[in-house]
DNA sequence: CGCTAATTTTAGTTGACACTTACGTAAGAA
DNA sequence: TTCTTACGTAAGTGTCAACTAAAATTAGCG
């Protein structure tokens, strides 16, 4: 999954994934949408986007088309979710902590009125 | 949001994430818990999970204490829903060809003429 | 105040990786 | 076959970021 992260963290590959997302790409068409840099330099990240398992290839004649493999996302999509449950976890928490604090408030002063924040 | 993938893309800084995931901790109990790294290396990498946002810090006595920050992934979360999106369409996309498809057959069984895209 | 503990910051080194140029390969047209 | 198109691969280079050691900061204690 690290592999996965690792070849996000680049600005041309990412780019080079938003490309590919809807439809299939020509390494050519791709490397043509990227000025100030080289079409071997293209090659190369699209290896690295296909090692880690986030494209996928596929020849016809003498070009190879690219297309965005939406599966490759998975583990990092179940790591994201895992790091956003600990925002739920720590809500409940602070609620859980609040009611508390609240019969407590009560048990304290009988009859006064209360506020919360 | 490339800070954000940045910054994870390095695995001392994916541990220290998992590490303060769930409770705060201290900058030294954090650096305790690896080996073969030196306390101010985890300090630099503590200080770029910060400005990417993904943790925060709160200062006691003479120690900071770090937890993950959830909202920070919120914008890389929904760039991965996005990529994932494009999963269901091209199912969809596949059904519907299919369903076609099927519809054209029907046709040439019966009269001719049919004209495709 | 000076002393200690916890941590960051600075300075400088090194290794990884993104890049370019040049070359290699595979498929189709002439 | 040779030529051309559309690529990938190899080798070499420069930049950047992760690291260490040493100095600076910040808070608490006697």
């Amino acid at each position: 999954m690290f592999e996965t992260i690792q070849a996000m963290a680049e600005p041309t590959r990412l780019e080079i994934l938003k490309m590919v997302r809807h439809h299939e790409m020509p390494a050519g068409e791709i490397a043509a949408n990227f000025k100030g840099i080289t079409r071997p330099a293209v090659s190369q990240h699209l290896r690295v986007l296909k090692d880690a398992g986030l494209v996928a290839e596929r020849r016809q004649g003498t070009s190879r088309l690219y297309r965005l493999r939406p599966d490759g996302f998975a583990p990092l999509k179940a790591l994201l979710e895992d790091f956003w449950d600990s925002k739920l976890e720590r809500l409940k928490a602070a609620a859980e902590k609040q009611e508390n604090e609240k019969k407590i408030k009560q048990k304290k002063k009988r009859g006064k009125h209360e506020r919360n924040l």
